[in-house]
DNA sequence: ATTGACTTTTACGTTAAGGTCAATAGAATG
DNA sequence: CATTCTATTGACCTTAACGTAAAAGTCAAT
């Protein structure tokens, strides 16, 4: 027998709002099951959940989100299309590799913000 | 002799608008200099540009771009502000971490997908 | 002198991703 | 059964980061 899950457990585990589960439904993102109106989640829900945040943090939009979710649940059956999505694969393989990038960047530019800080830091602390 | 861009100049390297520039001048990230009323961005804008932009394509905000440009342009002096600083940094670099990690689980996500597709694409080639 | 390319300011418009609020409905607990 | 949570639907609201359009100035070239 699955658990299922409440929408203020997800909101809880997830910190998000029961706003933000209803417009990922609407979005047809997730699809829980009602008993009466309330909404029931399954665990593929709540897995759902956790890739669209993970989507989101990396910037994707909800649009993109959903575009990955549909590729990764059913390949197209046609040939134009798979070429299609190969190639915005390798698109979205590219602007992530950039994203790498720039992240280990600004890693860098935020280890050296730290020491001219902890530079100053000593100063003032040895001169007060 | 500095050499200077013009606002068209710019936005050709970079791929951005007219618009976008003098947003970011309302938003006191670059200070141009007017010959007349018309804008001469120096190199050091230039340069700013290119972080606004590394910023962007990570998913800052304008808020958090102006905050680290500030912070590498004129260390606090007070030791508060010091601490507040070591704070904030730190927790970017936890954020950037977290989305290195999201963006390499996408990478290899987006790698399945694309094997599914070829495995597709090879039986369709087949078949045909 | 006119065309064309480029620039300026002002100001309203747009889009994504939810926030917020009101009215209503079930569900659970004393 | 009355109360008290918690959920639902529907509607309008919000914010960031620009887009877009209008009206007008600048400057070189034709």
């Amino acid at each position: 027998m699955e658990k299922l899950y409440t929408i203020t457990e997800l909101t809880r585990e997830f910190g998000i709002s029961t706003r933000t589960l209803r417009f990922y439904e609407d979005e047809g993102l997730v699809h829980p099951e009602r008993r009466g109106r309330t909404r029931l989640f399954r665990h593929s829900d709540r897995h759902i959940i956790q890739n669209i945040l993970r989507g989101r943090r990396i910037g994707f939009t909800i649009a993109e989100i959903r575009e990955i979710i549909l590729a990764y649940r059913e390949p197209p059956g046609e040939l134009g299309q798979l070429n299609l999505m190969l190639k915005r694969v390798t698109e979205k393989r590219i602007e992530l590799n950039q994203k790498r990038k720039d992240i280990d960047d600004t890693i860098a530019e935020l280890e050296i913000i730290e020491e001219l800080a902890l530079t100053r830091l000593a100063e003032i602390g040895v001169g007060s």
